[in-house]
Formats: C-alpha cells, sequence, structure tokens
DNA sequence: GCCAAACTTGACACAAGTGTCAAAAATCAA
DNA sequence: TTGATTTTTGACACTTGTGTCAAGTTTGGC
C-alpha cells in the first residue's frame, strides 16, 4: 500500500510500460486533473477523497481520469512527489558558510513565500503526516532523515562557533518549520483571526518580518549584530 | 451542514429528545466508540472516517454505534467540541498583569504539555482547519475571534509597557500557537527527525524549554530581565 | 425470579464509490 | 480525405458504506 514516491522525476507519467507519449492533449488533460486532484485531496484528505469528485472538478467524465492516471492511489502518488520535488527545487537551501542572520532571514522568507504560492501543496503534505504518513513511510527512512541531519550540523556548527546561542538546534529546525509552514496550513484560522476572507501579500510579508526578527534575537543574531 | 459546536456541554449526550438518561452502560460504552471514533477522525479526517471502521476499533456492531450517536455527522461534532472544551478549560489563561517571561514559560509548557496529552484532539482540529473548517464556521466567527483578540491586547500593553519589544502580536501569537502545536500535529514527523519510534516526555521538556527560551529572548523578555 | 427498560445485532434497502470495457468521437499525420 | 491513434463516455459488475428495523439478549430495580 505504501506509495514509492520518488523525488526526483521530471515528466509525470512514470510507467512508460504501456502509456502513450505525452500529446498536447494528454499534457493539458493531466494538468487539468492533477490541479482538481490537489484541491480534492487538500480538502478531504487521501481518505475522503472520490475520483469522482475530482472529475467532476476537472469538468470530465470519470472514466477519463481513470483513462489518464489509473487509480486514486497513483494519482496521489504523482501529487505527493510532486510536493516534495516543489520543496526540493524552491528551497535549496542554507550553507554552513552563512552568516546566521542572512541564511535565516532568506529561509524564513522563502519558506513563508512558499506557503503562500503552494497552499494546497503543503496542506496535502500535512494532512498526510497527520493521520500518520502511511504513504510516505519510505521518503521518511531516506531523504528526510538526510536533510534533516544536515541542517543539525549546520546549525551546530553556528551554535559552537559562537555565532549563535548554544540552542538545541532539532527543536530549533522545527520552530522555524512549524511556525512558516502554519500560513499554508491554517490559513483559514489566521484569516478568521486577522477578520478577513483571505490572506494578502503585506500579511505574509509582515509574518516573514516578524519571525525572522524574533527568531534570530532569540537565538542570538540579530541583524544589528554586524560580525 | 455546519455543526452547531457549543464549546461547554458537561454531558455529551446533548439532544435530550428521545435519550434515556445515562445509565452505567451507556456511559461506558459512549466512552468506548468516542475514543474509537477520535482515532479513526485523526487517521482519516472526516470524510474519510467511516462509521463501520470506528465500531470496529470500539469492538462494537455498526448498529451499536448508530444507537449511541445518530450519524456520523452528529458523533463528530462531539468530539470537536469536547476538543474545544478541553482546550478552553486546559489553557486558562495569560493575564495583563503577568510578567511576560513567567507568563509566556507557562503557557508555551502548558500548550506543550496538551500535545502530549490530547495528541488525537489536536490532529482532529488541525485537519478540521487544513481542509477549511466547514465544520467550525460557526465556532470562528465567535468565540475564536474574541479569544484572539483578548490574546492581542495582553501582547499589546505588554510592547506598550517596554515589557516585550515592539513586535507585531499577531504573529507573535500565530508563533507561540503553531510551534507548540506542531509537537501534536507533526509527531510522526519529528520522530522521525529525531530517529525514534515516539516521543519521549523528555523530548516535549526540552521542545517547551527551547521554544521559551527563543521566543521570550526574541521579543525581549529573557528570564534575566529580572525585576 | 419477574419484567420493563436498556442494549445488541443480523438483515435489509439504498446510496455512493471503484475500475473496466466496448463503442463512439475527436485528433492529426500522411 | 482517410484511417490509425488517441481520447471520451455510457453502461456494467462489484464493493463499501449508510441508516433503519424488528427481533433478540441483557440488566437492574422490585
Amino acid at each position: 500500500m505504501i506509495v514509492e514516491v520518488s523525488s526526483h522525476n521530471t515528466n509525470i507519467a512514470t510507467d512508460d510500460t504501456q502509456k502513450k507519449r505525452a500529446g498536447r492533449v494528454r499534457k493539458k488533460k493531466e494538468k487539468i486533473i492533477f490541479e482538481a486532484a490537489e484541491l480534492e485531496f487538500a480538502e478531504k484528505g487521501f481518505e475522503g477523497a472520490t475520483i469522482d469528485s475530482i472529475a467532476k472538478r476537472a469538468g470530465l467524465a470519470r472514466p477519463n481520469v481513470h483513462y489518464y492516471f489509473d487509480n486514486k492511489l497513483k494519482l496521489y502518488g504523482e501529487v505527493l512527489s510532486n510536493i516534495l520535488e516543489l520543496w526540493d527545487t524552491a528551497l535549496n537551501d542554507i550553507s554552513i558558510d552563512d552568516q546566521p542572520y542572512e541564511a535565516l532571514r532568506t529561509y524564513i522568507t522563502r519558506k513563508i513565500e512558499f506557503s503562500r504560492k503552494h497552499p494546497l501543496s503543503s496542506r496535502i503534505f500535512a494532512s498526510e503526516i497527520i493521520s500518520g504518513a502511511p504513504h510516505l513511510k519510505a521518503y521518511y527512512q531516506e531523504a528526510y532523515q538526510e536533510w534533516f541531519s544536515r541542517k543539525l550540523e549546520i546549525f551546530d556548527s553556528w551554535s559552537r562557533s559562537g555565532k549563535i546561542d548554544k540552542v538545541d538546534p532539532a527543536h530549533l529546525l522545527f520552530l522555524i518549520w512549524s511556525s512558516t509552514q502554519h500560513y499554508a496550513d491554517f490559513e483559514v484560522q489566521i484569516a478568521s483571526a486577522l477578520g478577513k476572507e483571505t490572506l494578502e501579500d503585506k500579511d505574509y510579508l509582515s509574518a516573514a518580518e516578524t519571525l525572522t526578527a524574533v527568531i534570530t534575537k532569540g537565538i542570538g543574531c540579530p541583524p544589528d549584530m554586524g560580525r
């Protein structure tokens, strides 16, 4: 039942066994279906999503969805791996040589931008984790742990060289990750708190500013620290 | 379709229309079903949950679940309002007269403890928000906005009186909320990052410590500020 | 021990979802 | 224009889930 999610595949149609090469129509329809699927999965989760509903969102007959993506699991797998890929390319990355303030400011800003540009992806991912990541086990035993420990090393080295305070690097990473992720996953709640229907550009901007200010000062590398 | 979620009802069976008063058996069974439902909803979301699966988790025949809770929506409504109630009682609360450091330390610690003790509740709530809060609209237009603005006032007053830095209070609140919430919702991811199957007490403790340290220092009210 | 109320369950009717197939329609290269 | 290929769709068989009912069983007060 576990999807083998490959984090890097440029072509959406993975199994070339009997799949026809992508014509114009195919590409367009795949995109329409894919986007409808993202909406559906974000709103209902994997278990709650139905192919019928995806077909309706896409404006197609249900068997047509089966024609392009064999079944719900395959479609979901594509959506998931697309998310991981997006993530990889959009957030490359913090380097050990960077100055903490600049590096964190950039990272936080990019992560928040990502939350604004790809809220559905973020939410689908969150739903998957919340429900125990049943389709991501593979990924979690490999790529993620590596990504995580690379970040830890950077924070550790910053901490050892006195560039930042001695703070538990893992929890610091969780702090950065969760507070930025929040703006995608809990957008409804945030908008409601701010008395709006939906968040605007300036909200994301001031979020990034505030998070950067509080977190960098909180670990002892505020902007005015100089060098 | 929107559930009228009342944030305070001591008795689980709300509609006394034809419901029999709670005997011993009733109470016990309701609890078993309720807990099975929490597991199911946390894992599958509202749309994906099935009564059959809840019945199986509870070790009962499906019609028996219908006997105690009329249908899925009612059961979900009970679960949701139980969560809101838990929240209200467990996190009461920050007062405007408190010193920021102590108040925040207490709040963050309690919130993380809540994440440890009630991970399912937290996750169900998160799923509901992620999918657009279709069953919480009512709550969100009232109680939540009030809760939120009360917190804002406190932060604002701290900020005006120079007890903390001039930081956007809304985003500060989101920061605190999201980073603590994270330990319930993304437990799988966190455990995987830390190379464990499941989180231990000390993980929650060091989480609370780190968050408190970084956030309070980040807004200019570290413990050694004294008074 | 009796019996009314509370509880349990198999069976039913119905609704919704899945995946497949064959035939119709559209596309496009020669 | 034609005909092979790609795409679309109605129909089918099947599975899963829902809610109800009536007949059974258990429980507990007397």
